[in-house]
DNA sequence: ACTGGCGTTGACGTCGGCGTCAGGGCGTAG
DNA sequence: CTACGCCCTGACGCCGACGTCAACGCCAGT
């Protein structure tokens, strides 16, 4: 298989699996052209990766669950490593779902007191708004200052 | 007031002034030598500013409330475009947690099945992972694709 | 005169995850 | 032979909100 055929089988671009590669998350054997060749379980590497990413994980964040499959584990997460990725990332969930609840209560607040027309109540400043699901500071939520 | 002691009092740094007025969000008249000079309006413009920023709003979404501060109101939100913001932020969160907490639940589930040793139940996709409380598209949550 | 501290503009760097060229090669069908 | 489709590498672009550096000006204190 080819890199544009595992490409269309997983969703996702060339250009995402040649970068995935310069990362190192995946290795593609060579044709005799130079032509990067996969077989099954580098769609199954790339499945993993995706699913992930799809749920917010940084490309970083997976490399547990992709080496946990490249050591011929069942699922990428059948590893400690792994499940310390979960778990970091259940911690940094509940933080920000948090965070986007406070902020929420106080957009709707004012937006109600606004709306009947009430005077300004106080700044109200919400308390330490930084929400990071990236792994360093891509995210657009809070200042980090 | 001078660029330095308005960065000072807002807490924030003079950079992030000299953008701001960049961005048309912030004036400033200027002193014999060149010297931006401010007032104190200014300094309830750059706390609007501020306040909306920590709590996740894009610097053009600020820009309703500093109008409206500019045009004489006594609070940024008592302009209808402000209500407006406050309204698409709102439905923003609250699809932001919605999502953020699917996320949550299903990595919850694959943590505890993980832990508890139970075969690869299904890839569970997450239903549009899409997150952005960012104007357009910088949010490190979910894929657009 | 020199030092230190403030100010000025302009321009490039940062972070992640690719998109989008530019410029070439290889293979096959017409 | 040519066209088409796939592949290759390398390099710049993008998005927001600034950080950081360069190179300079202006003013007060000693």
């Amino acid at each position: 298989m080819r890199i544009g055929e595992l490409a269309a089988r997983a969703g996702t671009t060339t250009r995402a699996l040649r970068y995935y590669e310069s990362r190192g998350l995946l290795t593609a054997r060579r044709g005799p052209n130079g032509h990067r060749v996969y077989g099954e379980d580098d769609l199954r590497l790339l499945r993993q990766i995706r699913t992930l990413q799809d749920s917010g994980f940084g490309l970083e964040e997976t490399r547990p669950f992709v080496e946990c499959l490249r050591a011929g584990h069942p699922s990428g997460d059948a590893c400690p490593a792994s499940l310390d990725v979960y778990r970091r990332k259940l911690a940094e969930l509940d933080a920000c779902i948090a965070q986007l609840q406070a902020v929420r209560d106080t957009v709707r607040e004012r937006l109600t007191r606004a709306e009947t027309g009430a005077g300004t109540p106080a700044p109200a400043a919400v308390p330490e708004p930084r929400c990071e699901l990236a792994p360093h500071g891509a995210g657009p939520i809070g200042r980090t200052g």
